[in-house]
DNA sequence: TGTTAGCACTCATTTAAAGAGAGTGCTAAT
DNA sequence: ATTAGCACTCTCTTTAAATGAGTGCTAACA
């Protein structure tokens, strides 16, 4: 059987009408409100046919029809149009720049929550693969030192480790420089067994302190390693009847309390990247159990320098696509505004 | 009325059985699980005498009796016996010890909604009345310069500030010493308008360097003012009919992501401590207006350097007040070993 | 041949009525 | 003072009937 323009409308009616009410649309429904001109009967009949094509199935048999997965995705993927009056209403919406990330963060994941009526995540961009800028090793108290490490995107991490013997001023500033010389520049893959060896040795007595130092860095990226995430407006689940229910509501919320599911999920969909770097997972394509029943639409953005982090947005099945995109997409360009000059 | 020996056991009862079972509980079966040997005519009169006086009620005419808020109150300020054995058991769920101070707060979050089943806050212990430590400036790259700050509980601060023109390392020496001795050890009410001048003074043409810096302290300060606020188990509520309801869950599960409604709380309930720092709040008791039919038990902790946070379980008012009070002694206990040594 | 009116049929949802069960309050006897 | 007994209350469950939205199919129509 062939999906002609006429199918295609009537899908395209039936998953727009089901959009808005969350109610199985019927043939009556379809008939009065399309330009079509045709009888209930008539839409009837095309209904039939793009069920058994799996377009739309039927909670029960005498009840309207609703989008199964397979009709979603068609819609996404060929029939959606984006609302350019949200988008505009959408700007008005301001992120503001910040200097501190997790600030910026918070507040994207915010306003999203917010502007969309859906629950929000957003992972931090990922600092692996960058270079170190900086390191610091300062005198905190007799039995204390401060290192400071800070990498290409500006991050900053620190950590206090304990030293047994009390180290002179010049000897710090020695390791100060014996760290900056050897490590500047370099990403963390680069720092390898050689480079280091050669650096405890020019350390002589105090080459334990590099060994912790080192260890100390491979420890601010390990932390790194599993991605700061935030998330935002968890509670929307409740305004959708479909996940609004004990189990799925509980199993939801507890996703986005453990974030580490969202984190592989966030970064994985990064890695596969499409043109625009917005993607939409419907129903069973997320690969988060707990979302089986939602939708989660992604979008890579970037902070300047290579920085890159993932937003995502988890709502039901039938949210609204075309402005969560528009929504998605204006957040975009609005970030890469803000922060280009970097 | 009088409450006699009597009428304090049956209320007891009264409430020991509805904490296990979360139903109203009738005259027969206090006649028959307690040692009083009285039949349910007899329980039955001295019920209605209780209701009489405040303690239970009923949810309507023909149903068993529950605590009230009253009940409950009574029974956490006399009747209450801590259980040993539970204590005994959390013992083996071990805190350790962590240097990040977040890392250890998720995992005391973590782990003790696991062990109560029910959620739980943690606030960050206060850095408000710290004294400085240590500040430190250096040169990341031609435009920009780090901040770093210490405060007396080893808490450290960063912050990357634009500079105009090139610092020379001279300057930057100097930069320093002039902060460190000025600054140290100084608690942040006691950076007044005077000592800053007499730094801007001194620091000559850089003196707009050192406001940006103090601006920094301040604002690494101001941004503590906000404290974090760790939760977790935010899902167990769901375990608690009463509370699971769409209504009620989404308006906690708001106040759990919208973190300040918390953080208040939090800080107020330390400023009243009590002797053990333990408190329970029931019902209305809670200044939280979302948590108006849960109960919260908090507890002051410490980790040494008179670093003071707040423990926070929330659960139905039903909750187990035994086990819980002796779950957060027994956390209280620990954290102070694990860090008395500081 | 595609479209439509008409009608019997299905099935979730609503409404009403009837029962069952748990528990109370009160009275009268011990 | 305590208790057995009983009528009464109120929720909850079950059952049955009514409602109504919507379908599938057939036969007539353009």
């Amino acid at each position: 059987m062939e999906l002609d323009e006429r199918k295609k409308k009537i899908l395209q009616a039936v998953i727009r009408n089901y959009l808005e009410t969350g109610e199985p649309v019927g043939s009556r429904t379809i008939s009065k409100y399309t330009d079509l001109n045709l009888s209930s009967a008539t839409i009837r009949n095309e209904m039939a046919d793009l069920e058994e094509m799996g377009y739309i199935l039927q909670p029960h048999t005498s009840a309207g029809r609703i989008p199964s997965d397979k009709g979603y995705r068609l819609y996404v993927d060929t029939m959606m149009e984006e609302k350019e009056r949200e988008v505009v209403e959408m700007k008005e919406m301001l992120v503001e720049r910040q200097d501190k990330m997790e600030t910026l963060l918070k507040q994207v994941a915010r306003v999203l929550a917010q502007n969309t009526q859906y629950a929000t995540m957003i992972s931090a961009p990922q600092t692996k693969r960058n270079k170190l800028k900086f390191i610091q090793l300062s005198r905190v108290d007799e039995k204390q030192i401060l290192v400071v490490i800070v990498t290409e995107g500006n991050v900053v991490k620190n950590n206090i480790l304990p030293v047994n013997d009390g180290l002179s001023d010049e000897t710090l500033l020695k390791l100060n420089i014996l760290l900056n010389t050897h490590l500047n520049g370099l990403s963390i893959d680069e720092i390898n067994l050689g480079i280091i060896s050669v650096m405890k040795q020019q350390a002589g007595i105090h080459s334990d302190i590099v060994s912790d130092v080192i260890d100390a860095v491979a420890e601010g990226i390990r932390a790194e390693e599993d991605v700061e995430i935030y998330t935002s407006g968890t509670n929307n689940i409740f305004r959708y009847p479909e996940l609004a229910d004990q189990q799925k509501a509980s199993e939801l919320i507890n996703t986005f309390e453990e974030k580490h599911l969202l984190g592989e999920f966030l970064q994985d969909t990064q890695a596969e990247e499409s043109g625009t770097g917005i993607q939409v997972y419907i129903g069973a394509e997320t690969p988060v159990r707990s979302m089986q029943d939602c939708s989660v639409v992604t979008a890579t953005y970037e902070l300047g320098g290579g920085m890159k982090g993932t937003i995502g947005i988890v709502g039901p099945k039938r949210m609204d696509y075309d402005k969560v995109v528009g929504t998605l997409r204006t957040i975009q360009t609005q970030l890469d505004e803000l922060y280009r000059k970097d």
